[in-house]
RNA sequence: CGGGGUAUGGCCCAGUCCGGUUAAGGCGCCUGCUUUGGGAGCAGGAGACCGUAAGUUCGAAUCUUACUACCCCGACCA
């Protein structure tokens, strides 16, 4: 029982990093904040790309790459960029080390860079350093690209996944004609991504803006999408920016419009990262260990088989490669099983920690009787089946199951939604997460004060929410519409 | 950056107060036999310059000093 974990009831951040370390999803590196993404954890990750990456192909984009290194003086270019990243900028001033005296590595001092480099944090300054290169008429727009890459952010307070110094995202960064152009296209990614939250990931999502406070640095507008997690606190799972002519002026990028005349180019960027694997985690997975959706899993059904000797093992294998072929054909992933190191208890309890969304299992009994047992992780219920049709069968149980764990995330979010009205009930509410719908007059001060008092923030300020007047839960000016706070990660 | 704590095989850790020569145990690992429908049992085995450096001492994992790394709380951040 060496790989039980801590449950989500006795302490829920324990249970997140057993749950990251046994799944072998991920683990610390010899540099505080900085992890080693495991094979496991990374095949996930692979997923997500490739079912983004197809989406953003749809939508009209192309992949590019840009540098790591950023020169240090594009970043005064943009000055509220700058103020929002610079506390957590790495920093390179040299491009060469020696050996001392001593027989000591030391960073040589005669080799100092002439202009210091940022290990970009995100990308907009070299991007639109570039654009400008690109950009001359109108004929040339739309620009419409995406990069993945790793990002670095100093953080002070690592975790696996949601916060650590590098990690790996999407950046998409397009320019635009007009301001509408941008503005749609912002709108249009949050839609993708919200897209991806819900049919992929299996986790529901709030959509909306945010609110000043929470804006990303040079931004005009941020877009979000929002999650709750299984311990009431909220998940900012992607953002899409519209940065108006910010970094256009910043970076002098203008084009010669229909009308013959100079203008700024429109602009918006957008991305989603590694912080969405800590997302899946925590909004679907239990004491047992990662739920992983169908969608969204590298092994899909997993195959094992009980036997007492090799010849046993060996009709079974036979059994097994049938289904196997079948169940290829129609796309679902397979893994057989077989080691005969460890017995099926143990593969059983493993497969289940590392999430795979169904097992079956084949023994002496089911040859005889032409049954495999199914067991989805989702629910933990074990069943057995006839082989005939197996192919279908699981088929169909896999959509049920990312079904189901959509649902199961959409009823506890149903259920720890609120509509408050008094300062009373906010703060209690607050206190035991969710997300709690409350009036707000608009102003950042206000949201400042209740950040002091209670530690929740407004999370978003969603596009579906009825525009119906109230009163601010604080101050009790006027409010146009109903905003989400919650406390999070 | 402020306060507190920790550092012993791959991992979890006892031993440190009160110094004494094979550094204990569990997990994992290796070999063999028996097992295999929910994390196997027994037997044997390998694996540690006790974070680094200096000092005290006949003798240091243990005492002293400095350094380094990591963890927790705060500040900062999303």
């Amino acid at each position: 029982m060496a790989k039980q974990l801590t449950s989500r009831k006795e302490n829920y951040s324990q249970w997140y990093n057993d749950l990251v370390i046994k799944a072998d999803l991920a683990e610390n590196s010899a540099v505080r904040g900085s992890m080693v993404i495991k094979p496991h954890g990374y095949a996930i990750w692979e997923k997500m790309q490739s079912a983004l990456d197809t989406m953003f192909k749809e939508t009209g984009h192309q992949n590019a790459y840009f540098p790591l290194f950023i020169p240090k003086s594009f970043f005064a270019k943009e000055a509220s960029h700058v103020e929002g990243f610079a506390k957590e900028c790495a920093v390179v001033t040299h491009y060469r080390l020696k050996i001392d005296e001593d027989g000591k590595i030391i960073v040589d001092e005669d080799a100092k860079l002439e202009e210091e480099l940022i290990v970009r944090p995100t990308s907009e300054t070299i991007i639109w350093d570039t654009y400008r290169k690109w950009v001359q008429s109108y004929r040339d727009l739309p620009i419409l690209i995406n990069q993945w890459a790793n990002v670095v952010r100093w953080e002070m307070r690592p975790r696996l996944f949601l916060r650590t110094a590098e990690f790996l995202w999407q950046e998409g960064h397009t320019a635009h004609e007009t301001k509408n152009e941008a503005i749609e296209e912002a709108e249009r990614m949050v839609g993708v991504y919200a897209d991806f939250a819900e049919n992929w990931l299996g986790i529901p999502v709030l959509k909306g803006v945010k609110s000043p406070n929470e804006r990303f640095a040079g931004a005009v507008e941020t877009y979000c999408i929002e999650a709750l997690m299984q311990d009431g606190k909220a998940l900012q799972a992607g953002t899409s920016h519209f940065l108006g002519q910010n970094f256009a002026k910043a970076f002098d990028v203008k084009f010669v419009s229909r009308e013959n005349i100079q203008e700024f180019v429109w602009a918006t960027s957008w991305g989603v990262s590694t912080r969405l694997i800590g997302a899946l985690i925590m909004a679907h997975s239990d004491d047992n260990g990662l739920v992983l959706p169908p969608k969204i899993a590298p092994i899909q059904v997993v195959i094992v088989p009980i036997f007492k000797d090799k010849e046993q093992l060996a009709a079974i294998s036979e059994k097994v490669k049938e289904i196997v072929k079948v169940l290829k054909a129609k796309n679902i992933s397979v893994k057989y099983d077989d080691r005969d190191t460890h017995k099926p208890g143990f593969k059983f309890a493993e497969w289940e920690l590392k999430g795979i969304p169904v097992r079956l299992a084949i023994g002496p009994r089911d040859l005889e009787n032409g049954t495999v047992e199914v067991a989805r992780r989702d629910t933990l219920e074990k069943d057995t089946l006839q082989v005939t049709n197996i192919g279908e069968k699981i088929e169909n149980l896999l959509i049920q199951i990312q079904d189901n764990i959509f649902q199961k995330a959409l009823s506890y979010r149903d259920e720890h939604t609120y509509n408050v009205d008094t300062w009373d009930e906010f703060t209690n509410r607050l206190e035991q997460g969710g997300f709690v719908y409350a009036h707000w007059d608009g102003t950042p001060e206000t949201e400042l004060i209740i950040k002091g008092k209670t530690k929740a923030t407004i999370r978003v300020i969603p596009f579906d929410e009825m525009h119906k007047e109230g009163k601010c839960i604080l101050t009790g000016k006027l409010s146009k519409q109903r905003v989400v706070f919650a406390k999070a990660y």
